[in-house]
RNA sequence: UGGGGCGUCGUCAAGUGGUAAGACACAGGAUUUUGGUUCCUGCAUUCGGAGGUUCGAAUCCUCCCGCCCCAGCCA
């Protein structure tokens, strides 16, 4: 028998703690070695040029849930160092994103834009140190220069400019003397360098463009190798978090603090999340809007946290899903049936029952007196006795769901045949006694059937029992409704992965939403309001659209369908069949 | 064929010289007024491969194989 505490202690469930990775163990390491004085502080460094996705929310999780687990800090950090992409309208969807996910910077909000005076004086200590220079090459040139993965490359004509005359020029790109392109100001490292990034990376540019935030003061904008491990230094950051393919960037990240002798944060890279059956680049995403593919960056088929929180998720299922995804160096792609997993999980808990039929079939209850109406008592959610019951109205005219019934049924299929018996849940046992078809289609369009008074609330009191629970809506009280049935975006695993000649969208999967206009829900939901959840007994978890759902005409999402023996079932079967 | 990384169950992933955690998925079974939930049970004699060191190797060494990243004035 569960007691009282074991009930609340599930109620509660403590989120899934993320287990040991490598990066717990280098910060451990680093807290009993005393570095940084046992401090640990993260940030999370989005650009603001497109919306948070479930990979960023990985990281999100795993930089703020590092600096709470260690009792540090984690800034929000804008990387913003490219004024021709990016824009406030993302700086304010990524604050929104990352507040929802449930995590907090306080006054942590960063830019690297605030820092561009400290940097450029930065970039005047380097070229004071011999260690930066302007180059006049062309973009063209400063290509071929660079050499190829096997060759070297070789130093441009300009490398050897006086110190002086670097200042000169530099002072002035910055005054604005000079066209986009005509100069840059690159490091003097190693045009021979194996590592193709060390061959004299640009560190400024000329852009004639203005910033989101800092209008036209500027028109030469830091790179991102630059700007990044100084922000970081600036910042006091310890332990500077990024994905895999920053691996090679960090002999840059270290080049630069080490130059300039400044406080240097250690660069630590994962692998950054892949998903199956759907995309995470920006690039790609961006490409999903643009094309119409989908309705929008929220769009609830979307990987975005904006889609994902449309179409129902909950904070905390993601991160239980960041948390269960584990935090590793080697590429991976997760199933995303743990992303499924995950907000069934919490959505069991805390989501209410209702009956809601999306694809009515019409029931005649011809015992049951055409004038009688009554109300039955439902548990609003049997994992939680104290969210209480409800009534629902019950009537001679009622709506099942179309799959619920056959007129042949195949072997184990429980549910309403001609001369079955089932229950109708919180309601009656009914009996198919007719069924009525279309004369012309041959469609069935109604069943006839017969009720026991006596079953009233779902028992029998002769003890006869019943193999199928069906949901219904009785007619006469039903709502109207669309609902809103989302697959995965993608039908193959890895649509990343392409045939030749083929591009990732021939993967889209043309079932990945279906729109149903004529669903009959129970009464208690027309109060339902935007972003609520239900679990639409035996269908899935739904949720009140945000954007389309309006007191008259509801529109719900389905976040998840519940997991499904039947279906599996029918799948193996057909499959067998197919096989012989 | 330069450099940097990575290979442990179908998918993630712990494991750090003492004899392969866990989760999802999958397959059985029990309970069930949701074919839901919950609960049991099963699921890597073997860690990309081959050698070697060792009383003992997924862990150390050697060679090989495979995959990913880098030639933006993007991040």
């Amino acid at each position: 028998m569960k007691t009282e505490a074991s009930n609340n202690q599930k109620k509660n469930v403590k989120e899934a703690k993320s287990s040991s990775n490598f990066i717990k163990q280098i910060i451990e390491e680093d807290i009993k070695a005393n570095k940084n004085e046992g401090r640990v502080h993260t940030r999370f460094p989005p650009e603001p040029n497109g919306y948070l996705h479930i990979g960023h929310a990985k990281s999100i999780c795993l930089n703020f849930g590092l600096a709470k687990e260690y009792n540090g800090l984690c800034n929000l950090r804008y990387d913003d160092t490219d004024p021709s992409k990016e824009t406030i309208e993302y700086v304010e969807a990524i604050k929104e994103d990352v507040r929802w996910l449930g995590f907090e910077w306080e006054d942590r909000e960063y830019y690297a834009s605030d820092y561009f005076e400290q940097l450029f004086e930065y970039a005047v200590q380097l070229i004071k140190a011999g260690k930066a220079y302007v180059d006049s090459l062309s973009p063209e040139e400063i290509r071929e220069y660079r050499g190829t993965l096997t060759e070297s490359g070789k130093n441009s004509s300009y490398r050897e400019r006086s110190i002086q005359e670097n200042l000169d020029l530099f002072e002035r790109m910055r005054a604005g003397e000079f066209k986009d392109g005509e100069h840059v100001l690159r490091a003097k490292i190693d045009m021979a360098s194996p590592n193709i990034i060390m061959r004299d990376p640009t560190l400024y540019r000329i852009k004639h463009v203005s910033h989101y935030r800092s209008g036209d003061m500027w028109c030469i904008y830091p790179m991102y190798d630059f700007t990044h491990c100084l922000s970081d230094s600036i910042e006091g950051i310890t332990h500077s978090i990024c994905t895999l393919e920053f691996e090679i960037n960090r002999e840059l990240y270290d080049w630069v603090l080490d130059w300039l002798e400044v406080y240097h944060p250690q660069q630590i890279e994962f692998a950054r999340l892949n998903l199956s059956h759907t995309v995470l680049s920006k690039r790609k995403l961006i490409r999903l809007v643009e094309d119409g593919h989908v309705t929008g960056w929220d769009d609830p088929r979307m990987p975005t946290i904006s889609g994902l929180r449309r179409r129902g998720y909950t904070p905390e299922a993601i991160r239980n899903f960041c948390n269960r995804i584990g935090v590793a160096k080697a590429d991976s792609m997760v199933d995303i049936a743990l992303l499924e997993y995950c907000i069934r999980e919490d959505l069991n808990k805390r989501t209410p029952r209702v009956m809601g039929v999306l694809r009515p079939l019409k029931v005649v209850i011809e015992n049951y007196p055409e004038d009688k109406e009554e109300e039955l008592e439902a548990i609003n959610n049997p994992e939680d006795p104290s969210m209480g019951t409800r009534k629902v109205p019950f009537s001679r005219v009622l709506y099942i769901e179309q799959e619920d019934f056959m007129e042949d049924p195949p072997k184990k299929f429980f549910r309403l045949a001609p001369g079955r018996e089932v229950r109708l849940r919180y309601a009656f046992f009914i009996k198919c006694i007719d069924v009525i078809k279309d004369p012309d289609t041959g469609d069935i369009i109604e069943l006839r059937c017969t009720y026991d008074p006596a079953t009233r609330g779902g028992d029998a009191p002769d003890g006869r029992k019943v193999k199928g629970t069906l949901h219904w809506v009785s007619a006469k009280h039903a709502i109207p409704s669309e609902v809103r049935l989302y697959d995965h975006l993608f039908v193959k695993e890895n649509p990343n992965e392409v045939e030749e000649g083929k591009d990732f969208s021939t993967y889209l999967n043309p079932n990945s939403l279906k729109t149903l206009k004529d669903c009959k829900l129970e009464p208690s939901l027309a109060k339902a309001t935007p972003g609520s959840r239900f679990q639409f007994e035996r269908l899935g978890y739904f949720c009140v659209d945000s954007k389309d759902s309006t007191a008259k005409a509801l529109v719900f999402n389905r976040t998840v369908k519940l997991r499904d023996t039947w279906a599996k079932i029918l799948k193996s079967h057909q499959k067998n069949t197919v096989d012989k």
